[in-house]
RNA sequence: GGGCGAUUAGCUCAGUUGGGAGAGCGCCACGUUUACACCGUGGAUGUCGGCGGUUCGAGCCCGUCAUCGCCCA
């Protein structure tokens, strides 16, 4: 006998453990099954379970175990990525903590500390998510730092820079001057904030008591000015193009130059030029040969290349000392407040600084192009569409990718240098130096370069490094491409564009035929879960407190496509109830003796209700699939969530209360079979989005115990619905529903059962109360139950259901004031449909140009309710 | 400034070849009828953001405005 109430944690525990030593997860490369792969987008091995993944992760679960019951062979690619910047972070605050810093230890020793902290602390999340009940292969987990996908990585970076795709060179890049390295565009986070634009006077050179004004943003960067830059159609200035003016402070002369980057319209409309400290003055400086001056250090503090007086100082304080002292000379002309966006270090927050320095590029600009053409071709597609915009916008406008990171955890990069400073790339440190060799003609030293690549570099090549390439394998050659990525919009960039460019250069094919972006988990007011905000909810504690398949079902019924999904707990305990709803419906159908029957067949039910059912269930099996093979996850939970409480509990399993109860055996024994015929069933349809509560159902409930549900087969029923069933118990429970309405409006208690006469029936409605009379007593609650056509008892209540009419002969417990008032509105409301159809069919362009089947259609309700009013006016005119 | 999205019941949201406005939660009333009070039954609640257009017919298509959100510059 099943316990009242479900209870998760053991069960999870149980069956977490069951799937995992049955090998349940795994893919089979010898199986018949059609390969359906997922990789997963590898979370930081520094990171831990929050909302995003649990969607995420949920929804890619859904897919996986529908397609592994469907017969596919499955393969869901887990594993984590060594997030280069935040996991050395996570260990140098370790060693800030009993005061040394990585360079107590050197380099060697240092990443060994790393490796170990990973060994002991990393990926806790693979934990969280086997909580979740995620069911990827974890015998293939990979980790972005194995020797095996380390070995993709300088594959695909010798040959790409063999190809020209990766190159050296000097240019502007986001320098964070706290991590002391560079960091790419997406790591930067833009804040916008109300800063001040400051307006300087700059002296002309040779015109005493002349200046041109020009505005900043940034007045500690006038240090390194080259130039002052006016627009060329700018009449004002046309005469002072070709001069310099001498740089206050400095008093270096520079040039005036006239450059297309200048806006008349913005402030003074002359521009000061730091080609060295900003992206749109580098790109003004190399048109216009300007001199780069770099004016920072590493640690974004003024260097040598100042007057003595700023050396050294901060960019905060140099700027306050500058403006002080442009003051005091006189050349401040004023200071406004300006709105502008400051760019921050995602992961140090702070300031981060466009740095002139030696990097490693990827050429995303040609490698971008395939990328653009598979997604217009179809060959990748989005879902929802619209996401391709997002897609298309970023990659028609990438930039250089900086790939190289001045750290120390991550891929060092495989080149090596020669003394002066010519590199050479090959996959080890012996190729490259034959290769120096040969280029020197003798025996020469060479010095790896010491920074690692980015990250998203080695992550890149995940849908097919993780399957063994570049190594020829069956893996390659079987999961590759998978089948879908599923992932959030704000990893679009990171994730897909680079994927894609990756994929598709060295396999030649691109690597997700389908890419589902799922929305965002919001809290329940819409607001982004933070930690400075302090609304993040823990998917943990929901799993601790209404289990993991409360939790996933809540996400699942939720994900609509293009919306976000805004969570709260109370409706993760509605989920919750939804669990305790079937285990007790399991429960019922237990104590009445339901057995699984191998031998039973759906199709051969005699018994109406029975037959019904398993009609319902067909059309279930058919919107559930739908729901899942479009990416409609919310349509296919709410199916499923509105067959088991909607349809089987509130309906059949009412309608099998007689039968159990009864005499009948044969009808007690088909229903039986046939009740726990469906449990079976929507155990399996329940399983993608429930899996612990339906696998431990499925156990208790008998039938085959030899193999689990994770590995049952995915109901296949074709139509099984059966018209006249249809029209029997649909008529059934709407008379039910109706009567319970009436009871609650003539106010009698359910505790008390009444009389009931059914008059007028038609053939069906006849039937139906011949044959479902003692069901109809039983759950109308009624006392006596038929049919007559007598004249209606002085004073009953009634009630017109289509063209039959109910009739509560309750004399002395009806008001007529109210029952009149009632009956007078029922012909109030059918009074207004009647009307509304009749200004349609009176409409000639209606009748001329609507399709004939809908003028039919407007013709034959019209018609149903005229039949009903009239019943109604009979009614009512039985009380004058 | 460019782009994307949203606006439907008190709340959160469904609603595709354009044809009788829905669900869950919440609320109100009644009820322990032998699976379930984490329950059952019934009920109330809408200018489908505004305006205009297309159409016989618009929550749905088009235009425009408003408000909100996100991404990018």
């Amino acid at each position: 006998m099943l316990e009242k109430s479900y209870q998760p944690d053991l069960v999870e525990a149980k069956y977490y453990k069951a799937w995992e030593e049955a090998g349940a997860f795994s893919c089979d490369i010898n199986s018949e099954g059609t390969p359906y792969t997922i990789v997963i987008p590898p979370p930081n091995v520094t990171g831990s379970l929050h909302m995003g993944h649990a969607l995420n992760n949920t929804l890619q679960d859904i897919l996986i175990r529908y397609h592994r019951m469907k017969g596919d062979d499955t393969l869901w690619q887990p594993g984590c990525d060594h997030a280069g910047i935040a996991t050395q972070m996570v260990v140098e605050r370790q060693l800030a903590e009993v005061g040394k810093t990585r360079h107590d230890f050197g380099r060697e020793k240092f990443i060994e500390k790393i490796w170990q902290w990973k060994e002991e602390s990393g990926g806790t999340i693979n934990d969280q998510l086997r909580r979740l009940g995620t069911s990827p292969d974890w015998t293939r987990e990979r980790f972005t730092m194995d020797e095996g996908l380390s070995r993709a990585v300088r594959k695909v970076f010798v040959s790409l820079y063999k190809q020209d795709l990766i190159y050296r060179d000097k240019r502007l890049v986001n320098w964070d001057p706290q991590l002391h390295t560079a960091i790419s565009d997406l790591e930067v986070e833009q804040r916008e904030t109300v800063g001040q634009m400051w307006y300087f006077k700059y002296p002309i050179e040779g015109s005493e008591g002349k200046f041109i004004t020009v505005a900043t943003t940034r007045p500690e960067t006038m240090l390194g000015d080259s130039a002052v830059a006016v627009h060329p159609e700018d009449e004002r200035y046309t005469d002072l193009v070709g001069k310099n003016v001498i740089l206050p402070i400095c008093n270096r002369p520079i040039p005036i130059i006239a450059d297309e980057y200048s806006d008349p319209e913005k402030g003074s409309g002359a521009v000061k030029i730091t080609p060295a400290h900003d992206f749109n003055d580098f790109d003004v400086g190399r048109r216009n040969n300007l001199a780069m001056l770099n004016i920072l250090d590493l640690n974004a503090q003024l260097n040598e290349n100042v007057p003595e007086a700023y050396q050294g100082l901060d960019r905060f304080s140099a700027r306050e000392k500058i403006v002080a002292e442009m003051d005091a000379l006189g050349l401040l002309e004023k200071i406004e407040d300006n709105e502008m966006t400051v760019p921050f270090g995602d992961r140090s927050g702070v300031v981060v600084e466009p740095w002139l320095t030696d990097q490693w590029f990827v050429d995303a600009k040609k490698m971008a192009g395939p990328a653009i053409k598979a997604v217009e071709e179809g060959r990748t597609k989005f879902i929802p569409e619209h996401w391709k915009n997002t897609y298309f916008e970023w990659m028609h406008n990438i930039q250089p990718w900086c790939i190289s990171r001045q750290i120390w955890w991550g891929h060092q990069i495989p080149a090596w240098s020669g003394p002066d400073g010519k590199f050479f790339v090959e996959l080890t440190e012996e190729e490259a130096q034959v290769s120096a060799d040969k280029f020197y003609g003798k025996t020469t030293k060479i010095t790896r370069d010491e920074d690692v690549l980015d990250t998203w570099f080695s992550s890149a090549l995940w849908p097919f490094s993780t399957l063994g390439w570049p190594d020829e394998t069956p893996e390659v050659d079987r999961y590759y491409p998978t089948n879908v990525l599923v992932t959030g919009f704000d990893i679009i960039f990171f994730w897909v564009a680079r994927m894609m460019m990756m994929g598709l250069h060295f396999m030649e094919d691109v690597p997700f035929h389908e890419v589902y972006i799922h929305a965002l988990v919001r809290d329940e007011n819409g607001q982004k879960m933070s930690k400075s905000k302090g609304n993040i909810i823990d998917p943990l504690k929901l799993i601790d407190s209404y289990g993991a398949d409360a939790l996933r079902m809540t996400l699942a019924i939720h994900a609509a496509q293009g919306r976000d999904v805004k969570l709260s707990e109370n409706r993760v305990e509605g989920y919750r109830n939804f669990t305790t709803k079937l285990w007790n419906v399991a429960r019922f159908c237990e104590m009445h003796g339901c057995q699984v029957d191998l031998n039973f067949r759906p199709e051969n039910c005699k018994e109406t209700i029975n037959k019904w059912i398993v009609g319902k269930v067909s059309e279930a099996v058919l919107e559930i699939s739908a729901g899942i093979d479009s990416y409609k996850f919310n349509e296919a939970a709410g199916s499923a969530y509105q067959f088991t409480w909607g349809t089987f509990c509130d309906w059949y399993i009412e309608f099998t209360k007689p039968i159990f109860y009864g005499e009948d055996n044969i009808a007690k024994s088909e229903t039986q079979a046939t009740a726990a015929w469906v449990l079976e069933q929507l155990m399996r349809l329940l399983h993608p989005f429930m899996p612990f509560i339906t696998e431990e159902l499925w156990h208790k409930l008998g039938g085959d115990q030899s193999s689990m549900l994770i590995s049952a087969k995915w109901p296949d029923l074709g139509e099984l619905a059966d018209p006249n069933a249809n029209a029997e118990i649909d008529w059934v429970i709407r008379l039910i529903t109706l009567v319970r309405s009436m009871r609650s409006e003539i106010k009698v208690s359910d505790a008390a059962k009444i009389p009931l006469i059914i008059k007028n029936p038609g053939a069906l409605e006849a039937s139906c109360v011949d044959l479902y009379a003692e069901l109809i007593k039983r759950i109308a609650r009624l006392e006596t139950l038929e049919i007559s056509d007598d004249g209606v008892p002085k004073g009953a209540a009634q009630a017109v259901l289509g063209t039959t009419t109910l009739v509560f002969p309750l004399i002395g417990n009806v008001n007529v004031d109210e029952e009149k008032a009632r009956l007078e509105k029922e012909i109030f409301r059918l009074a207004g449909e009647i009307e509304r159809i009749d200004n349609k069919l009176s409409n000639k362009s209606f009748v001329e140009k609507a399709p004939k089947k809908v003028v039919e259609e407007e013709k034959v309700k019209r018609g149903a309710y005229e039949r009903s009013r009239s019943k109604v006016q009979e009614a009512l005119d039985g009380f004058s």
